[in-house]
DNA sequence: CGAAGCGTATCATATAATAATACTTGATAT
DNA sequence: ATATCAAGTATTATTATATGATACGCTTCG
């Protein structure tokens, strides 16, 4: 057992946090030995472990199939974490009212690393399923939300984040060329916006602002995404970025301290 | 140590479990000994099993005030979730067309035990950053989405719940008479909705209409919250009552098989 | 009917978690 | 400045506790 060998590291719950990792979005249900594959632990650890989390609530069991499922405990977990993070508090009546104005769905993301995380959705337009999602992580270079958090960096940090942050292609039309990318933030920079098209899904245009810190960098985004066939760049510049716009810096906090 | 004596149950991993639990919307980070308290774990198992579940990614520190907040990866264990929910990735679109329709605060709630949980939220009007938040749980006998569900239920389920589930004041007008609330199921039970006035928040009427399953028995709801000062039962009876039905049958699986 | 796959149960062993203790740090007050 | 206190961090001997090999039982297929 080649663990970390660390007396302040309790190996048995990094374990069973593995398993509640071996859920998403193309395994939403597991049976006992799938659990094991997944998470690499043999069967009688993942016996074990499961059977833990099912008697804690963390995971339910179909009686049937003796498969495992996420239970609602996950979902208490979001509530308790939307509790704890000051922004999404301050923004959400600002996210609703803009939503409201544009008639458009409209994201809040936050950096986490090297991707960013949608932290509030409200959809107002039919979408696909997974647009509609809390708690999706996507790297950041490939969304206009993180480019707009990038803009606000350094020149350096910018320049690091475009070198070596990850990139993966979801649509063929995805921008895996660093240069390009590069070309877009520098836009962002100019321009105090980010618009990306078809990075995630094709045929939609996403548009953000940053929400920047008391010290000009940002740490989260307001996004909204339409379609480019209702869409074009120049009516969004014209009828959605103003708003946007102001969405964004009246939730970035000017003077009070806020998480990292 | 009087553990679950069991050599399927891994302590430390319970242990572990209880610690993300201690936070909650009062709670929304916590020291190292706060932890302790809370959890009811002594101080060393607190510093091993926080330092295990920091290390791992499921607590974020904070670098200067030694406190630990919950991370981003409680939000992916929530996108988790929602791809295992049947029942969300069908409701989600009607949703969506039901809260631009009645341009009201439209939510997905599902029995969990006896309570029920907030699983989709679509807000549309200003509220509490309280009815935003997705993964509240509240008293099934209190919320309208609760007492729609029991309604389906029979004649003997109905009064046990009526008898046994737990209840808790939240506002001064919040029904903890029994009788009351056995009157307003009642009601549900032979208009196929319920209505409820004042339950969670003083001035706020809710509106829920039952998920059926195959079985005829309810495991979720459609709800919509409105404020008593611009609407009234009537109004909401003959606006937002005939689309809200029609949503909760949309919704409703009469064949397909579903998680209880 | 036999085999295969999966979930469940048992158990001897030593690893890995424990809790007591002591050390470090930083804040507050004297 | 210095003392005091509370909270976080580090270390250690001890044994309880997690481990994983093995065996059993139940379905499902061919």
């Amino acid at each position: 057992m080649e663990k970390k060998q660390n007396t302040l590291y309790v190996g048995s719950l990094a374990k069973g946090l593995r398993l509640l990792r071996a859920f998403d979005e193309s395994h939403t249900e597991l049976s006992l030995v799938a659990l094991a594959e997944r998470s690499g632990l043999d069967k009688s650890a993942v016996q074990r472990l499961a059977n833990t989390l099912h008697i804690e609530g963390m995971l339910d069991k179909d009686p049937v199939t003796r498969r495992f499922r996420p239970s609602h405990a996950w979902l208490e977990l979001a509530y308790a974490y939307y509790w704890s993070d000051q922004l999404v508090g301050q923004a959400i009546p600002k996210l609703i009212d803009l939503s409201q104005e544009i008639g458009e769905t409209v994201n809040l993301a936050e950096l986490s690393k090297d991707h960013i995380i949608y932290v509030s959705r409200l959809p107002c337009q039919r979408t696909y399923f997974a647009a509609t999602v809390i708690g999706r992580r996507l790297p950041a270079l490939s969304t206009s939300g993180g480019r707009a958090i990038i803009s606000t960096f350094s020149p350096e940090d910018r320049e690091e984040a475009i070198e070596t942050w990850p990139l993966k292609a979801f649509t063929p039309r995805t921008t895996l060329d660093r240069a390009t990318i590069r070309n877009s933030i520098d836009e962002a920079v100019q321009q105090g916006h980010a618009i990306s098209s078809d990075q995630m899904i094709l045929s939609e245009i996403g548009v953000a602002c940053p929400i920047t810190g008391p010290d000009g960098r940002a740490f989260a985004a307001v996004q909204c995404s339409v379609s480019a066939h209702t869409w074009t760049r120049e009516r969004i510049r014209a009828e959605i970025l103003p708003r946007l716009q102001d969405t964004a810096n009246a939730i970035s906090p000017s003077s009070q301290v806020h998480r990292r």
